[in-house]
Parts: C-alpha cells; structure tokens; sequence
DNA sequence: TAGCTGATTGACT
DNA sequence: GTCAATCAGCTAA
C-alpha cells in the first residue's frame, strides 16, 4: 500500500493535515526504517513570503515543475537535509515539509546513523535529524514518493489522535500564519 | 566577485 | 539563554 498520486494533487494545506499519522518508508542504504508522520508544515506559492518559491524561486523551481508526489530535498544551513513533498499540479509550486517522525521500523540503523544511541523520542524530532536517521540526502531530490526506495503509505492503524495547528517554526517571515500541523501530545514533535 | 542568509542541531553558560 | 558548524543560492555591485 502507498498514498497514490492523487492524495498529493491537493492544496498543499490539506495534504499537511493529511499526512498525519501516514509512514514515511525508507530503503536507502539496504537498510528498512520507517516512521509515522507526527509534524508538517505547509508551505505555499510566491505569496507565502517563506516558501522557497518566494525566497530561493531558482532553486525550487525545478521542484516545483515535478507533479505532486515527489520529493524536494535541499540543503539547510550547508549541513542538514530537509525533506519536502510537493504538492499539487506540475508547475504549481507548493509543497509539504516534514518534521517530525516517531519511529516504526530500523530503530539499529537509526541510532547507527544518528552516532550512539540516542533515545528513541530523539531518533527523529525534527526534519533534519530525521533525514539523518532515514539515510535521506540530495540524492533524493527529484525521487518519486509513490514508488522507488523512499515512499509515503497510508496510516496503518486509525487516525485517532487529536491534530494541533500553529505558527511555523525556524522562519523569519510569514511567520503568524497557521500552517504547521502536529499530533497533539507525541513526545516525538519537534518542540511542543 | 564579495558578502549575507537560512524551513537546524547540538554543545555549552 | 548563546553560539558555531558550513555552503548553495541569493543580492548588490
């Protein structure tokens, strides 16, 4: 099972809300880790003043011309990865960042490859270490979601929590509109 | 070409 | 609470 390409030709606010509780599937490295999705944010067109169409359109760009369903990996702070799923129609920019998985399968190979053995709620509270914990790079950008070695599945269990809606976190700009959703009371959230 | 910034994290006071 | 790591892509010139 996989989330089909339709899921994601939807407003980028929408496919955030929706990708609650979805499993994010790794098999990078040979090695199998999952984790179920406990934060999004939502990131919009150029009139999103944070959205990368708005503050690196160049770089995006060609993101932003995939179909919704694939991935946009970029480089933060010239050491992290950030993963994004695009959303919406090819050439509409908009796009889902995740942040914050709760572990579901390779915990080993996701200590392993966040040095030591952290503790669990630690694994992957937050969007680059969870690029770290699932072995995701910018090798990665472009790779289609719906198939291949990094996909999205449905929840595998009911959606029975409660969703918490707010301010995003980390930007400079844009920053009151309440596009950042979370699981409410996961201790794997990025901050609370 | 030079300078600045950032959708972060971890270590430290 | 502060700060460094580290660099692609941006702007200004």
């Amino acid at each position: 099972m996989v989330l089909p390409r339709q899921f994601y030709l939807r407003p980028p606010r929408t496919v955030a809300r929706d990708l609650l509780g979805c499993i994010l599937v790794s098999r990078i490295g040979g090695t199998l880790t999952a984790g179920r999705i406990v934060e999004t944010e939502a990131y919009l067109g150029p009139e999103d003043a944070a959205s990368h169409a708005a503050i690196r359109p160049h770089a995006a760009r060609e993101a932003f011309y995939r179909e919704g369903g694939h991935a946009y990996v970029y480089r933060i702070y010239g050491l992290h990865w950030c993963l994004n799923a695009i959303t919406g129609a090819a050439g509409r920019p908009g796009c889902v960042l995740i942040r914050a998985l709760e572990p579901v399968a390779g915990l080993r190979a996701m200590a392993r490859r966040r040095g030591g053995s952290p503790e669990v709620r630690r694994l992957t509270s937050g969007p680059a270490k969870l690029t770290e914990a699932l072995a995701i790079t910018g090798r990665d950008n472009g790779a289609d979601l719906t198939r291949g070695r990094l996909r999205i599945d449905p929840p595998d269990t009911p959606r029975d929590f409660r969703i918490a809606v707010g301010p995003r976190i980390g930007i400079t700009r844009a920053v009151d509109l309440p596009l950042r959703f979370w699981v409410r009371e996961n201790p794997c959230v990025s901050r609370a």
